[in-house]
DNA sequence: GTAACGCTGTGAATAACATCACAACAGAGA
DNA sequence: TCTCTGTTGTGATGTTATTCACAGCGTTAC
């Protein structure tokens, strides 16, 4: 299977069109079909955009039937996460976001486990929180390497995230999601993903307005 | 001020380096300059990108010193936000993840309060969270016009993700930050954006495995 | 068998976004 | 005053992302 050059932005789609698949499963027969017009509805997309988004990883359908759900989710796994991938993930910071994290991911996700926290927090050492283990920063090399996490999320206060970020990436870990609200500097073989929530929240408070002011398409 | 056809990415890039500039200017000056590429390094852009977007709202710099700090600011507060404004916030669901952005929003962005949170969840009914009083989904109506409330957050289960944004749309709300993974419908004048940190997540993880395993450039 | 339909797959066109590159210029220094 | 420096402002250019548009095809209906 060859993957190179791949956008981000087609990465991310798969993933939902892999998620609203899997909602529709339970209630289809396996060998249910989906035209690229249905799933663009169920995703806010188009269907020119998710037919060539399956282009791009190779997967074709019928022209009468459309997709067959099964086999495109099985296509879509397979290129997503090669089957026999360890995807163990880190969390640095267990405050108030982390531990919402935590409680998501963990009873979620189980494909993504989150299998180890950081924290400096004396009060939060060793305990167990969600099924997930707190630890120190200072064992972030030890742990990182006995489960071979490659994953990290950044959930502390700006201030410590860079830090933490080196730490992490000194431990092997090469994709990181960040929802401090600071520009990491990593190495370029190292992934971020940035979340800025109060970015998106000013974003949306920009655009409610003009709606109601001005009533004119701002885009 | 004339405020047509600006991109939801100029928007979130303003925003940024506003907050950045706050956090820098404590620290200087109230008369003190910054180059584009300084503001480009401290939030991982380009100065060609920066001067750019400055350029699209009209402000402008000197050649030899760059921008004035404390007027870029004040221009950009004032392009993101005519100063009169409500920017009252209502928030849905008061979770794991509900609970966190009331607690970082409240104490972190008084500019962007969230005076009401909703809920169905009976033990949570007109208890105070984080100086934020809980309602039932009920009295959406009422709330949202006694705070002329234009901004609303979805934190409900995808499941109940629709009818809360209805609830919402009918009250009067025109842009909703949604952290459910689906797809809102939604009046075409009414904004949404969508954080949906699974996706991010894959994200990650598809890249971390890329450079670990072949060390290619994917993008 | 065959005609009609409506979808897929995809090159080409377009749109959105970011960078390049440089003229114009403000200030520093002599 | 004049030159030299390094930045701004911005048209031109490049790049990436999305949509258009339609040939080709599998299926169904008859
Ligand atoms: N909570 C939100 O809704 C929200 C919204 C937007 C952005 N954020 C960002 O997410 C991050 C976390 O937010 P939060 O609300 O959970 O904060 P929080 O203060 O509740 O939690 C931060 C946690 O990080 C720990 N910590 C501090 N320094 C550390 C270090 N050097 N190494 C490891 N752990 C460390 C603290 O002990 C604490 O447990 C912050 O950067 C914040 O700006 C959060
Ligand atoms: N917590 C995370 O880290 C995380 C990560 C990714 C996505 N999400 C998404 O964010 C949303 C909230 O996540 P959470 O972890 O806070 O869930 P949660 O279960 O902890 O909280 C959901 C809250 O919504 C309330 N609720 C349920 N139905 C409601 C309705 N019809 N009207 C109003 N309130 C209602 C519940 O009473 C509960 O308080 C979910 O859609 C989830 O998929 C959360």
């Amino acid at each position: 299977m060859l993957r190179i050059a791949i956008s981000d932005k087609v990465i991310g789609r798969l993933s939902l069109y892999r998620r609203i698949l899997e909602r529709r499963i339970p209630k289809s027969h396996m060998d249910d079909h989906i035209f690229s017009h249905e799933l663009a509805a169920l995703c806010g997309g188009t269907g020119a955009l998710v037919r060539r988004d399956l282009m791009t990883i190779g997967f074709s359908g019928n022209p009468k039937k459309g997709y067959r759900v099964k086999e495109l989710l099985n296509w879509i796994g397979n290129y997503l996460n090669a089957p026999e991938e360890e995807r163990n993930v880190a969390l640095a910071g267990v405050g108030n976001l982390g531990r919402a994290l935590l409680a998501h991911f963990t009873y979620r996700r189980p494909k993504l486990p989150i299998v180890a926290a950081f924290d400096t927090d004396a009060q939060l050492l060793n305990r167990v929180i969600q099924g997930c283990r707190c630890f120190s920063v200072q064992q972030m090399d030890q742990v990182v390497g006995q489960f071979n996490i490659r994953v990290g999320i950044i959930a502390v206060p700006a201030a410590a995230a860079q830090d933490v970020t080196d730490r992490m990436v000194n431990a092997g870990i090469t994709g990181l999601l960040n929802f401090a609200p600071v520009s990491l500097r990593v190495p370029a073989d190292v992934f971020v993903e940035n979340i800025d929530m109060t970015m998106s929240l000013e974003k949306v408070a920009f655009f409610a307005r003009l709606n109601v002011k001005e009533k004119e398409v701002a885009r």
